[in-house]
RNA sequence: GGAGACGUAUCGAAGUGGUCAUAACGAGCCUGACUCGAAAUCAGGUUGCCCCUCAAAAGGCACGUGGGUUCAAAUCCCACCGUCUCCGCCA
């Protein structure tokens, strides 16, 4: 969400924005906005003037009642009321005009950061840096479901009669794993200085609306029955949640956070849930990275909260690279965001396993989420979101990655403390 | 699930139809005085948003939210939301 003022002084670099973004369908809401905010203004102003007037007269009625000049308070009264008569219909117009705008501010989009690459879809995406070798070895990586039942890892069929497609029993070795992988992350990132959240799982109604979009809600929440709740679709939703309509004092920025959260996706309309194993399910676990900071300090916080999730996939000898998102395919609400994609010797491609995100100041905005310097002067911040890991879904980069052609499982020195082993065997009876 | 209480600024809290919401009173915070320095004391300042503006002033809105009554609502009426306490149940 950008600031009105900013589109009615400057609607070139706007309509600019949304050519790069190619939702040329979206440029006349530009014109379309400025005339509906000038009406605004206009009759907000009719209505303040009237509002004024009325204050002022109503005042002086009691006086004249507590003197007992009745007939000059009734006087009064009669030319109060012409002044309500003919704010109702104004004040109607006020409220309208307001919401229209905010409906159409909702939808036109944040304007880019000049480094991003312009680009209609994914496909258009830049990749920007290798990091590690993306080896194939010379024998053929199994399919991850597999590698994982070999080591009686994972009961897809007991899942899919308890609670269907889309979700999974982990169990034995691959499950410590994935708790293992977790705690690695949690530390990793406290060593970074980043405080560590385990926050609601479930949050209201107007913390769902407030961050996310009608269509989002509509295709990724969960929601309880009988309650106003939902399950959250990733913890970035508790922690932004937790800022709005908040003031920060300055002295309190940069505030630096990760949080862990169990992750909750209908995924309505994505085929990837037809799939058999991991990739894309109705229920994962994510540690994530939030950051609320000045604005100045925001493009050197995406670099850092990227580069910490490269270096950790590199602690577990996992080759990744970063690829950054083209101008079509960058949402709405953010000004830059780069994807961290690890390296899959079984398809011998890269894959999404994190998404690093700079929101600017349009999630602030949005929210009301405010910072107060030292001079009790007010600003937006700048909001930032990353994931550290979403196990399961980088279970399958680790297990391509780490597996021996015997089925057994290498454990990478990072993960041995939290593993207490450093290899997952194949039991006797499926080697 | 049952019973009760409450929702006003950073916090506690007064106000129960108008002339104290630029919100009493108390605390906190900021500035200044006193002091070698601090504490204590004294004086002043300290809500957010909108509109307008170079800036300020003036004006408008907000007493949980939304309606209603009224010339006028924090105050009266209705609905909803939330929080707390006790009891019950419970990892």
């Amino acid at each position: 969400m950008i600031d009105i003022k900013f589109l009615r002084e400057n609607p070139d670099i706007v309509k600019e924005n949304i050519k790069k973004k190619f939702q040329d369908e979206k440029l006349e809401l530009v014109d379309k906005v400025i005339a509906l905010d000038e009406k605004y203004r206009a009759t907000k102003l009719e209505c303040d003037t009237l509002r004024g007037e009325r204050n002022k007269k109503s005042k002086t009625i009691g006086g004249f009642m507590a003197k007992g000049q009745k007939d000059e308070a009734e006087k009064i009264k009669a030319e109060v009321n012409e002044i309500n008569a003919k704010l109702a219909e104004l004040e109607e117009l006020e409220v309208k005009l307001e919401g229209d705008i905010r409906e159409i501010m909702l939808v036109i989009p944040n304007i880019i950061d000049d480094s991003v690459p312009i680009g209609k879809d994914d496909s258009e995406n830049v990749e920007v840096e290798k990091f590690g070798e993306p080896a194939v070895p010379d024998f053929e990586v199994p399919y991850h479901v597999d590698i994982m039942e070999r080591v009686n890892g994972i009961d897809l069929d007991s899942a899919r009669k308890t609670s269907g497609n889309g979700f999974y029993y982990l169990c034995g070795d691959i499950a410590q794993l994935q708790s293992c992988i977790l705690s690695y992350a949690r530390d990793f990132m406290i060593d970074k200085g980043f405080i560590y959240y385990i926050p609601p799982f479930m949050i209201r109604s107007n913390v769902v609306t407030g961050v996310m979009s009608f269509d989002d809600m509509e295709n990724m929440m969960y929601k309880i029955e009988g309650e106003d709740l939902y399950l959250i679709g990733t913890s970035e939703h508790s922690m932004i949640g937790k800022f709005i309509d908040t003031i920060i004092p300055e002295s309190e920025l940069p505030q630096t956070l990760t949080s862990y959260s169990p992750c909750f996706r209908k995924e309505v309309g994505s085929r990837g849930i037809e799939e058999r194993g991991v990739y894309r399910i109705h229920q994962f676990e994510k540690q994530e990275m939030i950051v609320v900071c000045k604005p100045e300090d925001s493009m050197e916080w995406f670099h850092k909260l990227y580069s910490y999730t490269v270096e950790f996939f590199r602690t577990l000898d996992i080759p990744v690279r970063t690829l950054e998102c083209c101008s079509g395919d960058l949402a709405d609400l953010k000004v830059k965001s780069i994807d961290v994609e690890a390296w899959s010797p079984r398809q011998k491609k890269y894959f999404e396993v994190g998404s690093c995100s700079n929101l600017g100041d349009a999630q602030s905005r949005r929210l009301q989420i405010r910072v107060k310097d030292e001079n009790g002067k007010k600003y937006l911040p700048h909001t930032l979101n990353n994931t550290v890991v979403a196990p399961p879904r980088m279970l399958i980069a680790f297990l391509e990655n780490n597996v021996n052609e015997d089925g057994s499982i290498r454990i990478p020195e990072a993960l041995r403390p939290y593993m207490r082993k450093d290899i997952i065997t194949v039991p006797e009876n499926k080697k």
